[in-house]
RNA sequence: UGGGGGAUAGUUUAGCGGUAAAACUCCCGGCUCUGACCCGGGCAUCCUUGGUUCGAAUCCAGGUCCCCCAGCCA
């Protein structure tokens, strides 16, 4: 695994630990708590890895501790696969919760007490009005809702209905336990918010102990305060639960005094981040599954190739803040590069392979050349290449009719081989079509390695691989699953798909030492890009994944003539 | 026409009464055995209108625009 070590970045200041940093300064908080509470329905994405830098981190920096807590409140969509899928992507972002795993689930009983002790103090009760109704009696936006005639059922009666909701005796959906706050509050999530539901569904941890499980809004607040959170860290959009997670805090007699606040969610062009959308691009089968290495989950990047210290970087040059934002994927790719940069060694593949032959190099002959195998350290020493007559060099390195600012191959023009010889281009070879499919060139010998004694320049260095011990190897190169910035901008997400998001080249050739190459390992190929093995690679056939290319200022150049 | 939030370069952030900072992108140039890396330089009427002040992105008032909320999802 290629985890650069970044040697301790300032963590950068935000709201939030500008907060937590005044509660410790006050004395408010004894010690900071923190938690990561996903819903085990899905894989972790970029936003959760935002959300988990920002829990973990603060907790690093404060001396607490963050807590892993799996809000398992809805059997009907939870799975042990992403119970176990959640923990290894923490784990491989680099971040541990030691003894501290929990589930919402292992406070049910607790939970369901303080429903019954709401219900004791006349602030639940229960309501038999149909959902649809009870949708109705809600009222708008801009109209008051209306008290559920059941709304004052006796406490006895509120209380012997809640004990047979949970004795099983009602089918879904037929019963709630709903907080008797205000009907008329602007705030829709006061509405009499429901606490509790039948659910009759065996719950991964549960099994069938249960058929009513509490809502979100009734086991988060009060999960927090058994594990004596002090800091709970949401997004934006549960801004509006905040007064009434207070109001459920305020009325239980829960251990501890949580507070909750949000911040901005991340949102990234060319890619969508949202568990909806996730899910249907793995189940319609647009992508390979969730760890497809165009999708933006943790297991896809991963599998892509991004170390876990390019996203903690990524998410560091992000930021924390309350404004609505969408980041540029392109700080994704320069958080990637900045983190593989000094540690990727350099290897030489050629992706696109043309055939290129020495004349005046002698038939048979070959020799061994020394590569570096990082340029700007020595330390990791230098591989052996061989040299031989007959070579591969980069489709896109030749050009018949070559424009003004092309530097590479083209007829009569002299460029280095990297690690190389000078060679000159003298002829090319054509096949019935009028392509060129191969390429008749010398070389100087005087300038083995790369240097020519007298001192002549050249405007180009190329990768090239020898014809007789290059490795076949398939490499699949990645771009944005979205063809436009703000996919669904215009109506569904999954219409804007770009069809040309995987380019799979079976033919690529790459240097003997690449042949080995293990998942997980991040290489770069020069001039082309960082990558890594594929967990489809054969012993023989090894499969590269484009992690991320190298910037391309030629690419622009060329666009621009 | 309710409630809750938010507006600083193209993007994401910093700035917390003293004359706009960083990263990414983009543009120009330098260096180069990776057109990479690296190094220079360029790119902002701080949403708006008034007010307070010697001085306002920062404080006050009024607008404008954007986001979230009407699941027995989280």
């Amino acid at each position: 695994m290629v985890d650069t070590v970044t040697p301790a970045v300032e963590p950068g200041r935000d709201f939030i630990r500008d907060i937590v940093q005044a509660d410790v300064d006050a004395g408010r908080v004894q010690g900071v708590v923190t938690r990561f509470p996903p819903e085990p329905n899905g894989f972790l994405h970029l936003g959760h890895a935002k959300s988990i830098c920002l829990n973990f981190g603060v907790a690093q920096e404060f001396g607490g501790r963050c807590h892993l807590r799996f809000d398992d409140t809805n059997p009907t969509k939870e799975e042990q696969l992403f119970i176990d899928s959640i923990q290894q992507d923490v784990r491989w972002l680099g971040f541990d919760w030691g003894l501290h795993l929990y589930h919402a689930s292992d406070y049910f009983e607790q939970l369901y007490e303080w429903a019954e002790h709401l219900v004791r103090a006349g602030k639940a009760y229960v309501d038999d009005t149909p959902p649809d109704q009870m949708r109705q009696q809600r009222g708008t936006l801009t109209e008051p809702g209306q008290n559920s005639r059941f709304r004052t059922r006796t406490v006895e009666e509120n209380l012997d209905l809640f004990r047979r909701m949970r004795a099983g005796e009602f089918p879904n959906g037929a019963r709630v336990l709903r907080a008797k706050i205000d009907m008329a509050s602007g705030n829709m999530n006061l509405r009499d918010p429901v606490l509790y539901r039948i659910l009759h569904a065996t719950h991964p941890r549960t099994g069938d102990a249960w058929c009513i499980y509490p809502t979100y809004d009734f086991a988060h607040g009060q999960s927090d305060a058994i594990e004596h959170i002090t800091h709970s860290i949401c997004t934006l959009e549960f801004e509006d639960h905040r007064p009434l997670y207070d109001w459920l805090i305020e009325n239980l007699p829960v251990p501890s005094r949580p507070r909750q606040y949000e911040f901005a969610r991340l949102n990234i062009t060319y890619t969508v981040l949202s568990k909806r959308h996730l899910t249907r691009l793995v189940t319609e089968k647009h992508v390979r599954g969730w760890d497809d290495p165009r999708m933006p989950t943790l297991a896809g990047v991963r599998r892509r190739g991004v170390p876990p210290a390019a996203l903690r970087e990524f998410v560091r040059r992000v930021g924390v803040a309350r404004a609505y934002s969408v980041v540029d994927v392109a700080m994704l790719d320069s958080a990637i590069r900045d983190t593989l940069n000094p540690s990727a060694l350099r290897r030489m593949a050629v992706l696109r392979p043309l055939k290129l032959v020495i004349e005046n190099y002698p038939e048979g002959q070959t020799e061994t050349l020394e590569a570096q195998n990082h340029p700007d350290n020595p330390d990791a020493g230098a591989r052996p290449v061989t040299f031989s007559r007959e070579l591969y060099v980069e489709r896109d390195d030749f050009m018949e009719n070559p424009p003004k600012k092309f530097f590479r191959l083209s007829p009569g023009k002299e460029v280095r081989l990297r690690y190389g010889y000078f060679i000159t281009c003298q002829s090319v070879v054509k096949n019935d079509a009028g392509d060129v499919v191969e390429l008749r060139c010398t070389y100087d010998p005087a300038s083995r390695g790369g240097n020519s004694p007298d001192g002549r320049k050249v405007q180009a260095t190329i990768h090239w691989v020898s014809a007789a011990d290059a490795v076949q190897a398939e490499v699949r190169l990645y771009s944005h699953l979205f063809n436009r910035p703000d996919p669904g901008a215009d109506g569904d997400a999954l219409a804007d798909l770009n069809p040309d998001s995987l380019e799979v080249l079976t033919d690529a050739l790459v240097e003997p030492a690449l042949r080995d190459a293990k998942p997980g390992e991040a290489v770069q190929f020069e001039r082309t890009g960082y990558f890594a093995a594929d967990p489809d690679s054969q012993p023989h056939r090894p499969v590269f994944n484009r992690t991320v290319g190298l910037r391309d200022t030629w690419a622009k150049v060329a666009t621009k003539a």
